[in-house]
Parts: C-alpha cells; structure tokens; sequence
DNA sequence: TCTGGGGTCCTAGGACCC
DNA sequence: TCTGGGGTCCTAGGACCC
C-alpha cells in the first residue's frame, strides 16, 4: 500500500485573498476579474450560487451582475503571489514532503500519518486558517488523481466538513460514482467525447478499462490516468521545483490595434517584463519568439495570427538584447491592415545565468568582447544553432560554453570556442 | 466595443547520421 | 544482387492544467 498524498487547494483562492484584506467583503458574492477586466477569473461561493460562470465575458454580464448586489475586484497578482507564498509557508510545518502545484494547490505526502489521517489533515486546516485567514479544502488518495477527486468532493459536499479521505476502495467508487468524466484531472472536453464514442462513459467505467487498449487508443497519459483511478500512482511528489522551461509575457488590448508602432510599444513592456522574470529565475534565453493575434471571438474579421522566432547569439537576461530581437520579428510579422487584439513575447530554450555572461552583455564593448561575439557567431553558424548554444560562465579562461551535450558536434565547437578564447 | 495569462507534456513526422 | 534499420534531434500541433 502506497503512502496517501493529500491535496490541499485554497478555496476560491483569490476571492479569498481579497477578503482578508477587506473584511466587508465577508459572505458576500464577489467576483474577481481577470486583466483590462475582460472576464471572470474568481468567485466566491455566494457568487457562484447566483450562477454567474467561470470566464464570463465581463461586459457580457456587468449589468446582470451589478443589480445582483455582487463586489467585484479587479486582480492583484501580487497580493496573491505573496498570500500563495504564506499558506505554503505553514503547509511545510507540517510535512517536508510538499510539492507546491499551483498558486493554490499543493500535495502533502503523509507517510507515516496512515492513522491519524483525519485529526492530521483538520488540524491542518485550521492552522491554514487561522495563520493566513484563507480557507482550504483537503482531499485525501493513493494516488494524486484519486487525491485529486478527493478534494473536489471535500469542496462540493458541505457535509464533509472541507475533508474527504478515499482510501478505502468502496469510499472511491461511491466518489467516482457522483462525478462527470470531465471532472476529472487531466481530462477535459475533447478526451471525455473521444471515450464517450467508444462506450466509456463515467469514470467508473475508466477506472475498469484496460490500461493497455487505453495506452493504443490515447496514448500514455491517459493509461497512467486509468492506473492512478485504480490506486496505484504512477505521478510521484515532486519536491524540488524543476527550473522553468520558458517564459511568456502576453496581454490582449483593450481595443483593437492597427499601428506598428503601437504593437512595438507594447513589445517594448513585455520585453522588460521578460527580462526581468529571467533575472529573478537567474536564467538567460537563448532564443526569442514574437506571436501577434488578431480577435478570434470575430471570426468575420480577417484572422492573421503569425508568429516566429530567432536564436540568439549567446543566452541572454539583457532587456536591451530581447527587445532589439523581438522588434525584428516584429517588423517581418506586422501586416498592416489587420485589427490585432492581442501580442506577446515568448523565451525558451532557458539556461542557468551566470556572472560572466552577465559581464559578457554588460560589460563596455572592448575589443576581446567583440572577437569572443563574433567567434560564438561564426562557430553557430558552421554548426546550425540546434546544435550549438553558448552561455559564459567563468570557468576555464573565463569563457564556458553550454550547449546540447548530447550533440556530435559538441566537441568540435567546444574545441573551436577554446581556440579562440 | 467589450472575451485572461500563464505554463507543461506528448506525439507524429521529417531530416540526418552511421 | 541485396534496396536497411536503429538512433537522435527538431518542430509543429494537440491537449490539458491552474
């Protein structure tokens, strides 16, 4: 028998946020909206008995919502980055074995709590509530997806007082009983119809596929999925945070834009905002992608939603760099005559920054700077920048290039990178 | 006129190498 | 005359998550 894992997820997470800070929002309906105010992001439980929807259209539903007595918020992300950081906080008091999921979620692993689950997990809740104001919900499994279930009965059944324990068999059936095909995690609308038009319906009928005609059919996500149902886990806790694979700044306009100058001032802030997300991760990109996105909500317009990329020399966290990058895709993509709705900036291929790769794009362009540049350049064209990608690192005369270990061609250019530095 | 902003993982298929 | 096959790497796109 595995060692249960609980799901601790903040209830209403940032209409919860809101209300610490403003008590006179307390059993009230509030909603909480998303940037520009454009749509629905949050709401309190009173809200979501009024019916109002996740992700409505905020000027679809203003006035309904207005005469109906609700609060609204616009968001604060960083109140709620930093209410996140105090509930993990006291979460970590109780077990080392926490894995931080989401802004509002995390799995506990409870070895050794097997008989005392329930004394564990309410007085976990209480402490959450009583040291951060924000009210949490546990769901108890073998597995994170039974977990998962769990948690989502805890929140819907009044009854069970925010916890829901499923470890015994029959206490899974009888949850998986109550619950859709889509509402369980990782399956969402085009899974559940795939199954649907085989036969498989609930996801009692999931949990008794066979793994392996489900791995043929759909591939190894959903078999794990299936093994997960039946208890057995297959998605471990992951306790070190793995480090970010790209980053995104994008935002939709308030209003359609038309001028390329206008989409360059915008590029120009999320270019900042990129730069600073890479130094905060202490990491350096080491490539650039530029996505420009007409209204897809008018499908009567003309839709034109280009996007493309370009390597960069040396991996860098430098704003100035990104931003000269990211106005030449700029420049290829804008079209004019298009009504654009929407534009960002992408990084991936991220690598670990280093000190002298910061000395590297900020340090005054000497002669031995240039002659390094151009070398990393001549060396990533021979190769094809798949193959090659050079971060600065100060080792082994100053210089340490990074690049795809496991590439033919590493040796080659490392060797030609030596020489020349 | 007004409709969020981030992310991850997996797969298929092509290019290329030996 | 035999007309390979295993492996890596990359990209695009799909699907999902909060």
């Amino acid at each position: 028998m595995s060692a249960p894992i609980a799901l601790v997820d903040c209830n209403n997470f940032y209409a919860s946020c809101e209300r610490v800070f403003d008590p006179r929002l307390r059993g009230k309906p509030i909603v909480v909206l998303s940037n520009n105010d454009g749509c629905v992001i949050a709401r309190s439980n009173e809200a979501k008995a009024l019916g109002i929807a996740m992700g409505e259209p905020w000027h679809l539903c203003k006035e309904r919502i207005k005469t109906q007595g609700v609060m609204v918020r616009s968001s604060n992300y960083t109140l709620y980055g930093d209410m996140s950081a105090r509930v993990m906080e006291v979460l970590s008091h109780f077990t080392p074995l926490l894995e931080v999921y989401s802004i509002d979620e995390a799995f506990l692993g409870l070895a050794g709590f097997e008989n005392r689950l329930e004394d564990y997990a309410q007085s976990l809740r209480a402490k959450v509530q009583q040291w951060t104001g924000i009210p949490v919900s546990v769901g108890i499994g073998p597995t994170k997806t039974l977990a998962k279930v769990a948690n989502r009965t805890a929140k819907k059944t009044p009854a069970y007082n925010g916890l829901c324990i499923l470890i015994e068999k029959e206490a899974q059936t009888k949850a998986l009983s109550a619950i859709e095909l889509e509402d369980i995690w990782g399956i969402a609308r085009r899974t559940a119809e795939k199954l649907k038009a085989i036969g498989i319906k609930t996801p009692l009928d999931l949990r008794q596929a066979d793994p392996k005609a489900i791995r043929r059919n759909f591939g190894v996500v959903l078999e794990r999925l299936v093994l997960e149902l039946c208890g057995l886990p297959c998605h471990g806790l992951e306790l070190s945070p793995a480090p970010k694979q790209s980053i995104c700044v994008s935002r939709s306009f308030g209003r359609p834009v038309t001028r390329l100058e206008e989409l360059s001032e915008a590029l120009s802030a999320y270019s900042e905002r990129a730069a600073e997300k890479l130094r905060r991760n202490g990491l350096a990109a080491g490539y650039v992608t530029v996505f420009l996105q007409t209204n897809r909500f008018r499908p009567d317009q003309p839709q034109y939603s280009p996007s493309a990329g370009l390597a960069l020399p040396v991996a860098t966290a430098d704003t100035a760099t990104l931003l000269r990058s990211g106005n030449e895709i700029l420049r290829a993509l804008y079209k004019p005559g298009f009504r654009y709705k929407k534009a960002g900036i992408i990084l991936p291929d991220l690598i670990p920054q280093t000190e002298t790769q910061g000395a590297l794009w900020g340090s005054p362009d000497t002669p031995e700077r240039q002659s390094l540049l151009g070398a990393i350049d001549t060396i990533n064209r021979r190769h094809g920048r798949q193959t090659v990608r050079f971060a600065a690192s100060g080792v082994q005369r100053g210089w340490q290039m990074r690049c795809d270990q496991k590439s033919r061609n590493y040796t080659t250019a490392w060797s030609e990178l030596v020489s020349v530095t």
